[in-house]
Formats: C-alpha cells, structure tokens, sequence
DNA sequence: TTACGCTTTGTTATAATATAACATTTTTAA
DNA sequence: TTAAAAATGTTATATTATAACAAAGCGTAA
C-alpha cells in the first residue's frame, strides 16, 4: 500500500476534531495548547497533522490569518479549489461553495492560455452580522 | 491634510524600488538584508513601508508565500481586487489582470446575497517553462 | 517468527515572519 | 514658533513554521 487515504493517525484526529469543533478560523498554535493535555507536546506534531489534514480536503487553511478551518463540504476529499468569505470586522470565516463560481473558476484561462490544477479565494466585506 | 496619498517617504521608495526591480515575489526578510545598505536596519522599518505600499495599492502581498511584488497595473491605486498565477514549479508568480475575471469576482455574490469589497485570488499551476 | 522498510511520533532546537512599545526626529498646520 | 501629528529609529519580543534526528509502531515477506 502506497497511502493510507482515509485513515487518521491519533495525533490528525484530535487536531481535525478541535478544528471541526471550533467557530472560528484556529491558529496552529492556539491548537497546540488545546491539545497539550492530550499528550501533542511540541509544534511539529501539530503542524504534521494540518499537513495531512489539508492534503487530505479534510480542513483548509485560511492564507490571509494563518488560521486553519475544517471543510464544509463532506464530498470534499481533495482541497485544490477552495473559496472563503472573510468578515474584516468579526474576522468570521466562511467556506464558499458555488458550483458556478467553482466551474467558472475551474475553467478558467489567463492570456497565455495557462491552465491552473488549484485556486484559493479569499473575498473580504462586512459580513450580515457586523453590516448593521 | 489627513493623509499623503501620492508622496512615499524615503523608506517607502527605496523598499518600492527593490520590490519593481526584483522578478520574483520578495520575502520582507530578504528586504530588509538588502535595504541595510540604505540604512533600514530593522524590520518595523521594512514592514511599515510594506504596510503603506499595500494600502497604496503600489505592490501585493502574495498570501501562500508571505512574500511582496510590484503591481504590474499602473493604473492600480488600491488594491482591493487581486489575482495571481503561481507556479509551483519554479514559484514564478505573475499578476492576472483580466477585466472579465474581474467583474465576476467584484459582482460575485454568494448564497444569501452578501457581496464583498475586496478579493485575493491565487492559481497554481505550472507555467509554460516548467510545463515542457 | 523475525527482521526489514516505511510511516508516524516524539523531542530539541532554531529559523522565519511579524509586531509591541517607546524614544526621537521631521513635518504640518494653527 | 510651537504644539500636534506623522514618520522614523531602535530594542525587544511575539508568532508562525521547520530542520534534524531519535524512537516507536506497523505491515509484510522471507
């Protein structure tokens, strides 16, 4: 066997299941204290387990924060094409999912006629909370 | 006046100018060890004037690799809308300035009708050097 | 079974990125 | 001309991330 595609270590299930846990966006070392009592002691130790966990679709990382969310979208096993609302007041995240945006965005050609195999998408506002 | 919003100060121009000349994306700590010559010395130095060029819309911070170019748009003075291609062979990164792809992401709205006044977008893919 | 390779894990140390806090200088505008 | 504001310089430190290597666990084939 080549890879374990759909099986977590011990350390990726409790890094992924604080994740899923949490409201908000999480920094890797802010889950790293969380974890602390269950035995993830040192940086590495989280920072493997985002790694799998991103390659896996399993949870994205928000370029714009250093932060880290799990993926919404439960068919989502690969992350290559990943859309996110961010609100610049409450610093709330959302995951986009807009099968026209994706396939727009899938499809898309610059000039040159490069093609692209992945995209990230980070669109900033006020979200409907923090408008009024 | 309550802000200068044409005029750079010293710092300001010199970190601009070695972001223009450079061809690829800069990393602010490579900045700053290149500038010392100038007598930037410490890195709040490098980072204000990074700060002011973005919000000048004069360079971009490329989110997926912490590192800054030169907007390529002359006519850019902020910079709220931004797209990328990035290789991720040779880290080339080049900024895509396709007035359709603009207009679909700045009229984007999503599910429940928010709509955003910024965007970062990020492609990856090989570029026509690393794709032979 | 055992021993080999591979993956995961643990651990220490350190690299790389970024900002806080405050002193000093320069610029602005009353 | 002088007080306020902005920009700059400086020291220290916070935050984010990885290098390097040792040890443990696990599958598998001899």
């Amino acid at each position: 066997m080549t890879q374990k595609i759909d099986f977590l270590s011990k350390n990726q299930q409790i890094v992924l299941e604080i994740i899923e846990k949490a409201k908000e966006p999480l920094k890797a070392y802010s889950i790293l204290f969380s974890v602390q009592k269950k035995g993830i002691k040192a940086p590495p130790q989280v920072y493997r387990a985002l790694d799998r966990l991103i390659k896996l679709g399993k949870i994205h990382k928000i370029e714009s924060k250093n932060a880290f969310v799990a993926c919404k979208n439960d068919s989502c096993t690969i992350s290559n094409a990943t859309a996110f609302s961010i609100c610049d007041n409450c610093e709330m995240v959302t995951e986009i999912s807009n099968p026209k945006l994706s396939k727009y965005l899938a499809n898309f050609q610059d000039e040159t006629g490069m093609r692209y195999n992945k995209y990230n998408l980070e669109f900033f506002g006020l979200c409907k909370k923090c408008k009024k």
